[in-house]
DNA sequence: TAAAGTAATCGGAATGGTTCCGAATTAAAG
DNA sequence: CTTTAATTCGGAACCATTCCGATTACTTTA
């Protein structure tokens, strides 16, 4: 997803164009990986040394709630980044060392052969941890 | 997985039979739905009034690295509950009001056809999250 | 472009789940 | 029965996250 797209959603449902969110989207747009609440305080300290988690947490909720942002968790603590620009539905490879992801094209919900027609089925979640080349070394 | 089964393995690792190990694991071995350490707490408080959260999490931890419960995450809450006693690998759907329940015997690893070789591979989660026909009235 | 109204931000306190710690207790081995 | 080491207790500490009241910054409207 680019920045573009993400301020179109955002000013779509009455969200105001501020400094913030601005200095946020730009992180996650050069970022690739899952990052923790923390890595984007850190991150983004030069642009604005001040801003609070608050900011961070409230902000990164709506990204996440509009599809702006991907979620997800690993012992404990939150990861994000940003949606992938893939125009299907996918999973993917995540690697527990340093957050990088790999692309995995297919959904195991095609090949669920369990009858669940009495459930309400609300979402589901898989990926594969590991470690990339890079942090195998 | 049955009781004698869980002391099976404890004992084979050096781990004393105690009061509060027995207590978890017959509340474990009756429940059959994801709970928290707090549920935890609450149902063994007739066994033991005074059992101590680090007493449940130590415990909750060892079972969960010896294969005897297994565990899950759900809106940053931690969820534990027994080991099903399926032999073969499989998952599952888990109801996000009561916790409870239904087996996935397929696993979709089998079907990924992702070029990971180059990867190390640690795990892999695979969920279906949703309301079971019971919590849906 | 000034004023008004509302959303967003800040800093710090509060929360909630989890873990740590030293002292006391208990299980297993000798 | 003693000894030794694991286990437990209670409470403090911890850490990520959320809440709160006061302040600031957008956007709209005139």
């Amino acid at each position: 997803m680019t920045l573009d797209e993400a301020w179109e959603i955002l000013l779509k449902h009455d969200y105001k164009r501020t400094k913030n969110r601005e200095i946020l989207l730009r992180f996650f747009d050069e970022a690739d990986n899952y990052v923790t609440a923390m890595d984007v305080r850190v991150a983004v300290e030069q642009d604005n040394p001040g801003i609070s988690f608050d900011t961070i947490y409230r902000n990164l909720a709506v990204f996440s709630k509009l599809g702006i942002l991907d979620e997800t968790e690993l012992n404990g603590e939150r990861l994000f980044r940003m949606q992938c620009a893939i125009d299907h539905h996918h999973h993917h490879f995540i690697c527990t060392t340093c957050g990088s992801t790999k692309p995995i094209p297919s959904c195991p919900m095609d090949m669920v052969t369990v009858n669940l027609s009495e459930y309400e089925i609300e979402g589901h979640k898989f990926e594969i941890y590991g470690r990339c080349p890079k942090c195998i070394e």
